[in-house]
DNA sequence: GCAGAATGACAAG
DNA sequence: TTGTCCTTCTGCG
């Protein structure tokens, strides 16, 4: 269920699993064999997330770039299958039968499953596909400023923006929401008419959130739940998830946490927005 | 801009 | 069985 937190928590246990060692790649299913082949048996340098994007650096400037699409899947475990004599790797069995890409070493199993976004690059291909994202709050090197030029010069709303890979990368349908509302801003004002302190109140507040659904494995965004994992990040490097809850998302007609008039729904760039008529008020 | 496709998990009926 | 979806690309008017 990928927004951008999903995508960088799947770059660390890649790395984890597979970075320092060669990798058998192969895929059952033909549409992707060749890529498979060209990868397979090379050594997986590092593996890095921009926004929904997944990049795999192999040796000998090989890229593996991959996007999960809205129902795509990476589940990397432990295998407990021993080599055989005459082979170099163990076959796990296939736990689904649509498997697209499965890397294996000597301990871990990766299957891809559900995508149909997954590429083998060039560095000059993996630098233009960088070109085109934007500013991705999970990366350290992240620039506001590029996410700022294009949002305040534009007719388009904040919802719609927020949406665009290529203004800001790594927002979903969830964060989109909560963050509006967290922010108080009516979805519906244009980018151009969006208050600079408010732009970068939304970033800072980004910036602090997706680092916990990173570490929790889901998206959280309510006050106490914010507070709660936050210092557990602290002092624990982890976080467990808590309860499910979300402030306007998929709370369409149920009353608004802070003032209790009804969540409202409607469809923004494709996708259902939720917000709350009286909180998010335009002022 | 808008529908449709690719594609699989899960919930609702 | 059908509908929904934390996504994005293509192709049409």
């Amino acid at each position: 269920m990928p927004e951008g937190h999903t995508l960088h928590a799947l770059a660390g246990s890649l790395q984890h699993a597979f970075a320092g060692r060669p990798v058998a790649v192969s895929s059952p299913q033909e549409r992707f064999t060749q890529g498979a082949a060209i990868l397979d048996g090379r050594e997986l340098h590092e593996v890095t997330a921009w926004g929904k994007h997944l990049f795999a650096e192999f040796e000998g400037e090989t890229w593996l770039n991959v996007h999960l699409g809205i129902s795509g899947k990476f589940s990397v475990s432990r295998h407990h299958l021993q080599p055989e004599p005459d082979a170099p790797h163990p076959w796990p069995p296939l736990r689904s039968p649509s498997v697209r890409l499965r890397l294996l070493n000597s301990e871990w199993v990766g299957d891809l499953v559900g995508t149909q976004f997954l590429s083998v690059l060039t560095p000059d291909e993996v630098v233009a596909v960088h070109r085109r994202l934007g500013p991705d709050p999970l990366r350290p090197d992240a620039d506001p400023e590029l996410a700022w030029s294009k949002l305040s010069t534009s007719n388009r709303s904040i919802a719609e923006l927020l949406m665009d890979q290529s203004v800001v990368s790594g927002i979903g349908n969830v964060y989109r929401s909560e963050l509006l509302y967290r922010h108080r801003v009516d979805p519906f004002r244009p980018g151009r008419e969006i208050r600079r302190t408010t732009w970068m109140s939304i970033w800072h507040d980004v910036v602090a959130l997706m680092p916990l659904g990173v570490a929790a494995g889901q998206i959280i965004t309510v006050a106490d739940q914010v507070e709660h994992a936050t210092a557990e990040l602290d002092a624990t490097g982890t976080v467990r998830p808590p309860r499910r809850q979300y402030y306007v998302y998929k709370r369409t007609g149920d009353p608004c946490l802070v003032c209790a008039s009804r969540v409202r729904t409607t469809v923004v760039a494709t996708r259902n927005l939720f917000w709350c008529g009286r909180c998010q008020r335009r002022r």
